[in-house]
DNA sequence: GTCCTAACCTATTCAGCGA
DNA sequence: TCGCTGAATAGGTTAGGAC
């Protein structure tokens, strides 16, 4: 992160989690879970958090980037050679019924959504300290708070695309606008009335 | 500067729960 | 049953840190 660059603000480093390093043990345990298991179950991830000491999201992250990666390095091959097997695993479908159960889901009091709500007003991109914050507040895991905002950003961009005038109207009561412009984690300027949908297009 | 990869994003789908 | 919404996925981008 090189945000000091930008602006002299007392912006805080409140953007990414710092990155973790695994270690080579940690590794070689994640690596051995992954050949059995490309696609654990929420028991198995809480196991592995346990015996490798780290977070659940921490190794769910994992999981994804390294079944991206694979994903990635078989393509060339894979387009030729018609490999019928490792098309199956990367079908959510088809590998669907040997998965393991997902984490039961988080059922939200009133009060809780409230205060998500309210913070998503001010910044539908909280940074982690944010999300810490957030998480502390109301009593569930930062990678639930995380959930919820990838949510709620995907529902509303999901319903401006269906009802633009009426989600537009929506905006403007809540001033989603400006509260975007000056919050800690601003995700590349984009405003989320953005069209482009700031995908793809984000500077942090 | 390049490479590897953790962190994070959107888009989409699956699935639990309450009306 | 259906709509809402939390959880999980694929596929992509960003950025930290080792070299």
């Amino acid at each position: 992160m090189a945000e000091d660059t930008a602006s002299h603000k007392t912006v805080t480093t409140n953007h990414r989690r710092s990155r973790t390093k695994f270690t080579e043990d940690q590794l070689k345990i994640l690596i051995n879970t992954f050949n059995q298991k490309p696609y654990p179950g929420y028991a198995t991830k809480q196991k592995l958090a346990l015996e490798i000491n780290t977070e659940e999201s921490r190794i769910q992250i994992w999981f994804q980037n390294r079944r991206a990666r694979q994903r990635f390095q078989k393509r060339p091959e894979a387009d030729t050679l018609e490999s019928s097997q490792s098309h199956g695993q990367d079908q959510p479908g088809v590998e669907f019924q040997s998965r393991e159960a997902r984490r039961c889901r988080t059922t939200y009091s009133t009060s809780q959504l409230h205060t998500l709500i309210k913070a998503f007003v001010k910044n539908p991109y909280p940074g982690i300290d944010s999300r810490e914050e957030l998480a502390k507040e109301i009593g569930v895991p930062e990678s639930r708070v995380q959930i919820w905002f990838q949510n709620r950003r995907s529902r509303l961009l999901l319903q401006r695309k269906r009802e633009p005038v009426a989600s537009l109207e929506q905006e403007e009561q809540d001033k989603i606008p400006q509260g975007l412009q000056g919050t800690e984690d601003t995700q590349n300027g984009t405003s989320f009335s953005n069209d482009s949908h700031f995908s793809g297009a984000r500077t942090w």
